[in-house]
DNA sequence: TATGAATGAGTGTTCATTCAT
DNA sequence: TATGAATGAACACTCATTCAT
């Protein structure tokens, strides 16, 4: 994904095969080259520690040319957050039917999660802002804005549904959505401090959980 | 605390009055100084961004001082987690007298928690273990043994004495302690993080996990 | 003059209507206009300091368009002046008609260069020479052979003239013309440097130094 | 003058020789030598092109001992024109006692201003604010107000006193220091400029200048 | 032991120049 | 011919580390 940033349908300089990609499009394949291998680099050394000419080296591209995609080192940092977060607030907000119990909706969604997010570059992004949040307000900011307040909402309405549909008996859970999710964080950022420890076994963890919140065990 | 390091007379943890100093205490009195300065500044700006100059000024000694203590920057940082650690482990192994309800010593753990870490230095310096730790194994690796492995294993103790008691229904739950102080953890990181967007009363919220958990309601 | 070189009507240094621009037509306005961008540039920022890029924009072409024109950046500064300086050696060397007194030959002269030169663009790339001279010798010397050495000379033979018809006095003045153009340069470096703290009136200066040369007051 | 700016008195390292050179001696000479070095480089490549490891190595000291000096490459022209003009200021304000002729003096001064300016370093240093004064307005400002008001001021002095004694003819003068100065200027520029084009007898021409102001020739 | 001046390798950023389109 | 994206050498500035005092 990251390593053949340059070409997007012919290599050949002859001609024969057709040059689809024109001026913007590989301008646009540079810039998510640079996206990728700075994504790869700040999450591996984080921020400051991180050095554009590795970036450069990366993405098959001069340490100019980042130049022309990005103001400087911090707008870079702060713009790619915002990049790779767009299409997961896209699926996110893309919410599955509300057939089905409540509890079989929260375990799809957590299922997804643990596909998409745990033990994947998404969830380092999720330690990276974690990391570097207090010294990027507006990261902070925009993970707020973008993702958390959007996801506690989601929560929320779940939640109270689930409590009107009297699947769940606690009734000032949905005042904490976070207690929903706080386990599945949990495990993101135990996958990347502490896996080679213990290996967490995520999946089976959120099920306990479920479990505990719906009141009843699930037989899978 | 850190701002004036300097006084030849010494508080000593213990108590009593220090006899004006000798050679040794002086040393030792200085290492403090530059733990606790290193300490703020690691935390506000992270192991790449803190300057030596910085930790040197903040703890009134010159920079030539530091490396009287220590050997390096990284040996600092690993040492610092360590020192600022140990006193915690400490307290987290005085485990209480285990008398009355289990749900009695889990709220009382959970209470202490609230007031010396949440929102603390301490709660900051978890924040500063979860971002450097990928690249300070030594850190994540001690970190875990001392503490998470610990903590886990207590937790795991007193869910277990739930069970045994009948006051913890879900027997799964001691597979998974990392459920216990999910919440709390989250609260760590919530209050470093969205604070200020929206702040999370994080004594309701472990009440109202614990609720989960324990099955019942409490009349605070 | 220098905002809208993109016209493909031109103007002509002549006067006639232009016939539409034909290829060759529309290259020598291009390279007017970045001689023109260029001079605006490299006055205002010296030769290091200026950028290509904002010769570039100032000129509305391409950055590239400009190595069409000059082989690089030094190229392009030496044959800038020597563009712009050549249609003043023009002027200077169309001597006007011998009538009349040497010093109301003089005092045209001088009149001349105040309402050309002085707080102009001329005035200008005078200083700009007496700043990089020392880094372009080509510059400099063509600057020696084309303005100076001439100026030089037509000074002396004026000189000559005025000591022959006994309206100036000092014969060694011969020996020194620069005495005779001396204040003039110095008002053109004024106007760059001082101005705004104490404004010159070059005229009048040039009056009184005249009057010191011929002897006597003149009645404006 | 230039070239040995490391040890003051001493060099052995056995260390019969004194060490006079004191912690803040030694600072003083590495400043000095820094100095030195940017002046010459400046000078020679104006501001824009000088490189700071260029006046590092000229000095004989790393880059970065520098920056204990100056804030940066601004700061060090802005604060080397000051230093460098300081005491050409000192002397110029050290008038010469008012016996004699104000002729004399004017010539004693312009005798001085001959050997202590033209074609040396300050010299080339008036050249240098006249390349550089429009880009740095503050370097302009404290060149007018320290040197050029001043001498202004001086010059008019003198030629008033000469007016009064009757030594000068032409009353309007006084208005004009600048036409009394005016020579020297153009000297100054011409040493740098022309010099092996046509070498100029400043000392010539400045008395055929002030014979052309005292209205009579003198016999040296 | 403590200092802080000095070092110089390392890094973000700029910009003249090239070249595929 | 004209373009402007891409390049990469060059440069200002930083900061961990050393060492003479």
């Amino acid at each position: 994904m990251t390593k053949e940033p340059t070409t997007s349908v012919a290599v050949s300089p002859a001609g024969e095969a057709v040059p689809l990609s024109s001026r913007a499009t590989r301008a646009a394949e540079r810039r998510a080259a640079i996206v990728d291998a700075a994504m790869e680099e700040f999450i591996a050394r984080g921020f400051a520690a991180t050095r554009l000419d590795d970036i450069a080296k990366r993405a098959g591209v001069a340490k100019g040319t980042i130049y022309l995609h990005f103001k400087d080192k911090e707008s870079m940092f702060e713009e790619l957050v915002r990049t790779v977060i767009v299409p997961v607030v896209a699926k996110l907000t893309a919410l599955p039917p509300p057939t089905g119990s409540v509890r079989d909706l929260v375990e799809a969604f957590a299922s997804n999660f643990l596909k998409e997010v745990i033990g994947t570059r998404r969830g380092d992004l999720v330690r990276l802002i974690v990391a570097e949040g207090p010294r990027f307000p507006s990261v902070a900011d925009f993970y707020y804005r973008e993702v958390v307040s959007r996801g506690i909402a989601g929560m929320r309405a779940l939640i109270e549904l689930g409590i009107a549909r009297g699947e769940i008996r606690e009734t000032d859970l949905a005042r904490y959505p976070q207690i929903l999710v706080a386990p599945a964080m949990i495990a993101v950022i135990w996958q990347s401090l502490f896996a080679r420890h213990a290996p967490l076994d995520a999946q089976d963890m959120l099920r306990v959980h479920l479990d505990l919140i719906f009141g009843e065990r699930r037989t899978t």
